[in-house]
DNA sequence: ACTATGTTGACACAGTCTATAAACATTAGG
DNA sequence: CCTAATGTTTATAGACTGTGTCAACATAGT
């Protein structure tokens, strides 16, 4: 039950765009530096976030990523879920990729044990990670936006 | 962020052997059959079971595997703990396997952005998960005991 | 007691996915 | 047109998932 590396390079690398957000942009060397990631790896993690439409890039001399979505809209769930799929726990609970489990005995029936858990992980996990925005990161902020539950 | 199919296999057996709790053990055959399980993998399932002193197995003619531990004193969270490891999102947040990460540039400040979130989102988890013991997978039982918000 | 049979136990192996590295192609600026 | 940057492709080590094989052992029948 861990993200993957990919997930939290992602997140590291984006508190450093965070923090350039409007600027010029600036070189992947300069974020793996910063965040130590591996810079090959991290080139894969970038590539992804900037066809998911977070990130421009520029080549050539002066060139670099920028972060072009204002930070208060791009959600951490929303930057997890592009770099390790659907947060749900187990398939048959996610509500952006449901897949019914084939495997599972309880499909037919009205109530799976499992599932009733697991769902409520998966909400309490979403509810976090989808009310927490890379506005959050920015410089020493030590308060979070805490949504009331609703 | 999913659970690996061992601890979804390993939770599924636990419904079929809290079900039988108190009378005769069962065969991993059985349990295979009927949560479509691959017996071979089962096997190792029951046996880190059985190594962490949740489960007595007995070999020969009419042997099998029986859960030796009260139902209710079983939570999930030690069940997905002995099976997948610590429940934390990432290392650095972890309150049963705590791993300082070398490679993060804030280990040496006082506040990193990310262990601020992550460790909400482990609590999160933990606290549904150490809340439910395999007594809310009896029967159609409709009601997974919610605790309060201490 | 001996043997046949059914069951768990242990080990080594193969496929797939993740994390990482290296090499080369492509683009843009001075 | 040369250099500094991104972009693309391919390769490798390790963990996770799942299989195959054979040994250890308990019970039942003779």
């Amino acid at each position: 039950m861990k993200f993957s590396k990919k997930s939290e390079y992602g997140l590291r690398a984006l508190i450093e765009l965070t923090a350039v957000y409007g600027k010029d942009p600036i070189r992947r060397q300069q974020i793996a530096d910063r965040q130590h990631i591996p810079l090959v790896f991290l080139e894969q993690i970038l590539l992804a976030l900037k066809h998911a439409g977070l990130l421009a890039s520029t080549r050539g001399a002066s060139g670099g990523y920028a972060l072009i979505k204002p930070p208060s809209k791009v959600t951490l769930g929303q930057v997890i879920r592009i770099l390790d799929g659907p947060l749900a726990p187990i398939g048959c609970v996610s509500k952006t990729a449901y897949r019914k489990c084939d495997d599972c005995p309880y499909v037919k029936k009205a109530y799976c044990p499992l599932q009733e858990v697991m769902g409520g992980v998966r909400n309490a996990i979403a509810d976090i990670l989808d009310n927490h925005s890379l506005e959050d990161f920015i410089a020493g902020a030590r308060s979070p936006r805490k949504r009331s539950r609703k």
